[in-house]
RNA sequence: CGCGGGGUGGAGCAGUCUGGUAGCUCGUCAGGCUCAUAACCUGAAGGCCGCGGGUUCAAAUCCCGCCCCCGCAA
């Protein structure tokens, strides 16, 4: 089948590369968003999408908006039977929903209806699921609204990470798709509406929402830290032996069985050394932290430093 | 020229403003104490203080240039 690819994150890549190496299916074409200055240095760098393309011969579009007639119509003379979206970052019009001669299918790293939206990973993490997986489903203009047309599972790892789980995801995502192709092509597709009423929403995040609660429960807090490492990250703010408020990421942390401190309390750990820290209901050993403007380190090694944590409160 | 923090024995930091013998916590090694120990005591090794230039009797410290790491913002 000729086959347009429409996405921009890394999570995509392994899908890209399949559709590459195929050859059964023809990638005609792939959308991704506009190179967009990255980092520091604030330089212009492609998206992941187009740098694991270093096929040329592959026509890339990068608009602006896809909404717009221009887009819409360069899209259509690539003359796709089944166009493929993921993690593209626009919302496609019903214009270009329609252009597939087959279907346009949204590949979504959640079990729909749960953890509709931009951020389902971290969200799956975050709520101690169990298991997760890609979604297959055929698109509509609503947000990961559509019908399903197929799913594959995998277990969550109670060490797992948002990063661990992203890449997990996008590895077992061209199987689902080669799956979900072979029905299309055989006419046997499954398309099983969602229950919307089971439905939840995994809105995207920004770097605020990695601020700890530390009334929160620990278990939920290490639940959190784990989901959103390394994107956004979690952090506390602390006020330092110079009454600066400084700004320490969390990168780990593991419940410790001690008696904790009150909630936001920093205090050493006579268990491990290093540091806990108090939550609603026990302690939590800090493990890879960064204080702002230094490097990640182990918290035994930043506390040998910066012995003011040790008795510090966040805020 | 977006804003800011930093580069000091193996690790994490202080010292820089106010130039004058390189310091702290830990690690390593040796010895001691102990039934024993990640505990405690004693001792030792280990540093061109990021790189280059300048000022000075004297530079980790002051001045100029460069490299590298990190936080924010986007």
């Amino acid at each position: 089948m000729r086959v347009l690819f429409i996405g921009t994150g890394e999570i995509g890549v392994p899908v890209l590369r399949w559709l590459l190496e195929s050859s059964e299916h023809e990638l005609v074409g792939v959308v991704t968003q506009p190179d967009k200055p990255v980092g520091r240095s604030q330089k212009i760098e492609p998206t992941p999408i187009k740098a694991a393309l270093c096929d040329l011969s592959v026509p890339v579009l990068q608009p602006e908006r896809i909404k717009r007639e221009e887009a819409i119509a360069q899209i259509r003379t690539l003359l796709p039977d089944v166009a493929v979206v993921m993690a593209y970052g626009q919302i496609l019009p019903r214009a270009v929903l329609d252009i597939p001669g087959i279907a346009c299918l949204n590949l979504h790293a959640s079990l729909l209806p749960k953890y509709r939206g931009a951020a389902p990973i971290q969200a799956a993490i975050a709520a101690g699921e169990r298991e997760t997986g890609i979604t297959v489903m055929y698109m509509d203009e609503g947000l990961d609204t559509g019908d399903i047309l197929l799913e594959s599972r995998i277990p969550i790892a109670p060490d797992e990470t948002g990063g661990s789980l992203h890449d997990r995801l996008g590895e077992i995502a061209p199987t689902a798709l080669a799956a979900a192709l072979a029905h299309l092509k055989n006419r046997n597709a499954p398309r099983v509406p969602q229950q919307n009423a089971a439905a939840t929403l995994a809105p995207k995040l920004e770097r605020e929402h990695g601020r700890i609660d530390w009334s929160d429960n620990a278990e939920i807090i290490e639940r959190k830290i784990r989901a959103f490492n390394p994107w956004p990250g979690t952090y506390a703010v602390v006020r330092d032996d110079k009454d600066q408020e400084r700004k320490l990421k969390i990168f780990s942390a593991t419940l410790a069985d001690v008696l904790p401190p009150p909630p936001g309390k920093l205090a050493a750990s006579t268990s491990e050394g290093g540091l806990i820290v108090g939550t609603a209901d026990g302690a939590l050993q800090l493990r890879d932290v960064q204080l702002e403007g230094k490097k990640r380190m182990h918290a035994v090694e930043l506390v040998r430093g910066h012995a003011w944590l040790a008795g510090a409160t966040a805020i």
